[in-house]
Parts: C-alpha cells; sequence; structure tokens
DNA sequence: TGATTCGTTAAGCATGTACTTAAGTATCCC
DNA sequence: GGGATACTTAAGTACATGCTTAACGAATCA
C-alpha cells in the first residue's frame, strides 16, 4: 500500500469520463473498429481518437490494425488493478469492523 | 447501463490521483482529523484541503466537525459505486465468453 | 487574556483536458 | 487510375487541476 502507482493514476483517470466508460462498456460487449465504436458519440472522430489514447494508455483498451481498419478489445487484465485496490480498501475496513466485532463479542462475554 | 453518471465521474476522478487515493488508504485504517491525515504529506495544508474537497464532494469520504477539530472517515457506500460499475462491465465480457464456450461446446458435440 | 493549535479562505500561476476544424495518409473497390 | 472509406495529425481554444503563499477565524489552554 501506499504505492505511487502511476498506472492507477492513469486508470482512474481513464474512467473518469463517462464518454470514456461508455467505450468500455461497449467495448465489454465485444471488440469494434473505431468508427463503430465511435457512432454512438455526438463528437468529432479526432475526439473520439483522443478518448481512445487515453483508454489506451491506460492499459484498459488494446487495438490492432488490419488494412485500414482498427479494431479495439478491451484488455481485462487491467481492470483487475481497479478490482484489486477497491478490495484491498475494503478488506482494510472491513478488518477493522471484524476486530471491533469480536471486541464488542469479548465485553458481551465478560458481562455474562 | 450508457448512463452518463456525474457521480461515478466524480469519484473516479477523485482516485485517479495518487495523494487522494493515499488518503483513501489511510481513512480506510480508521477516521482521523484533517493534520493526522495530512501528516505523510509533503503539500501545504491548504493542498491537503483541496484533496479532500475532492473527496468529500465524489461522496468517498464525509466528515464533521467538532470544535476545531474536523474528523474525517470513509463513506463505504459511494465505494460500491466503482464495486459496482467494474463488476457490471466484467460480468458483460464474461456473459459473452460464457456464450462463446457453450457455443464451441456444441461444436463439439456435432463433432461426436 | 493572550499565545497556540487547527482549520479555512483567497488569489495567483503553471500545466493538463476536452474538445474543435482543417488538412493529411493509407487502404479498398470499381 | 480514381473516388470513397477509415482513420490520423496538427494546431488552436476554453476551461479545469494541483499546487503555492499570505492572511484570516475560531477553539483550546497557560
Amino acid at each position: 500500500m501506499l504505492n505511487e502507482s502511476p498506472s492507477l493514476d492513469r486508470v482512474f483517470h481513464a474512467l473518469a469520463d463517462s464518454t470514456r466508460r461508455a467505450m468500455v462498456e461497449r467495448l465489454a460487449l465485444r471488440p469494434m473498429s473505431v468508427s463503430e465504436l465511435a457512432s454512438p458519440f455526438a463528437m468529432s472522430l479526432p475526439a473520439v481518437m483522443q478518448h481512445l489514447a487515453v483508454l489506451e494508455e491506460s492499459g484498459l483498451v488494446r487495438s490492432h490494425k488490419a488494412g485500414r481498419v482498427r479494431t479495439c478489445r478491451i484488455d481485462t487484465e487491467t481492470f483487475g488493478l481497479v478490482e484489486r485496490w477497491t478490495a484491498d480498501c475494503r478488506s482494510e475496513w472491513e478488518g477493522r469492523l471484524d476486530k471491533l466485532e469480536d471486541y464488542i463479542n469479548t465485553l458481551k462475554g465478560q458481562h455474562k
């Protein structure tokens, strides 16, 4: 813990934008081309490309180009970083609450 | 899905900074005062206050003031938002992979 | 009461973000 | 070849972020 983790910085920053989250949600359904990915969004293609670049730099999305079509897909590994960090935090305070519960039970025992 | 969710915007943005994540990690251990929370960080108190404001506006942290001391604690509910969103995404692609697996098994069956 | 501690507000500054439009480049298809 | 398709690059703009220092406010304590 208490790691600076620039990669978590990038992942959380990537997810801090509703357009990019929507892109991730779309790619969770299936891999797709840049223009298909872009189609629901009311913004220019370059804007979508910039969001895509942020997602790729974070590691959440990978892509490869075949001919003139770039196909994008989720990198499920990177998702694990988020899930692991949140789980670590949760276990921190749940551990604390468990200890508190034990302590309360100890007190209850003393009252018998 | 495909919700704009400004609150998820704020939560992910709050977590996209290593100082703020470290603050959350500290508060996961136990509630503490502003100055205790600030103590490990090599930055001015106003800077810490601004990070704290971001965390409070996101809903990840709550605080109340007693006398001149403000005590901060994690709001575990808001954590659930992150966990739920990531879990939803994961189930999306895992559902897809399950269906693919079923399809492959169907193909295998046909070859018997 | 006056000094100290704990927190807050305000102003300023350098940098980063999220777009835009305009002008490319590289494939594909007839 | 030549036009349509699918991206890509560049440049510019408006606004947000992450700090700083300086000054202020309010509770505690000797």
